[in-house]
DNA sequence: GGCTTTGTCAACCATTCGGTTGAGGAAGGA
DNA sequence: TCCTTCCTCAACCGAATGGTTGACAAAGCC
């Protein structure tokens, strides 16, 4: 298993069919057995399904008699659209900011030369 | 390779090195060689993550001499944010409904009783 | 007590994954 | 032309993944 968090949400919803069930459960609580109905493969294979989301902490199963209903825990996908906003955001104001050299360029002058080593000094 | 976009995404960023080279690339395009340079892994290793990453939209490879500048496309990250937006969504109007249920039922009725069938009628 | 339902654990199997080494193509520099 | 640099492809290897079957524990029902 994947040892930082991170790795483990994002590996976990790489799958469809942990995606299916994250989708299913987010409009409410459900069995291992309710879970597996839709699908064609078997109980066990659903229930290695859970425990990757469980391990990823995306989802809670408590105990009541034989069941064991299991329980979306949505806070964890935060931890993902917080990564992926950051970068996001990075990209977008390298953008702002080359659009911006562009524009205050005289003209023939070289733009950003591309590929340069991030030890040279780059876009602060 | 996984069938769905959505998959290739998510499983392209459950590498700890391939979200290395993201938040690289949100800085700046790059060679195979700068991105490399960081890590213990040899050149080839980084080539088949780029590999990963360009199946999975999130980067574009150009040609320019020998070099292969990579590039980010950060657009692709949109399509994960909206999948986890939609079901953090659902599962928050879900606790905000069943707040409100439990908060107008008059005393001892059983309230929404978990582990039901999606058939039965679930909350909409 | 015995049977049924619900779910997990263990063992196995095929495939994928992340890494390696080695070979080689493509382009520039001597 | 030959050499070097940059990068990819192919083959291989060990570990992880997603699936199966079979056994079994735990709780309720007859």
């Amino acid at each position: 298993m994947a040892a930082d968090p991170l790795s483990r949400v994002f590996s976990a919803l790489a799958d469809p069919t942990r995606r299916d069930m994250v989708a299913r459960l987010a409009i409410g609580d459900a069995t291992v057995n309710e879970l597996a109905r839709p699908y064609v493969v078997t109980v066990q294979a659903v229930s290695k399904h859970l425990k990757v989301l469980e391990d990823a902490g995306l989802v809670s199963r408590s105990r009541e008699a034989q069941r064991r209903p299991v329980h979306l825990e949505a806070d964890v996908l935060d931890l993902m659209t917080t990564w992926i906003e950051r970068y996001r955001r990075t990209a977008e104001e390298r953008y702002r900011r080359l659009d911006d050299v562009l524009r205050s360029m005289p003209d023939g002058v070289e733009p950003t030369p591309p590929s340069e080593p991030p030890s040279t000094g780059a876009p602060t």
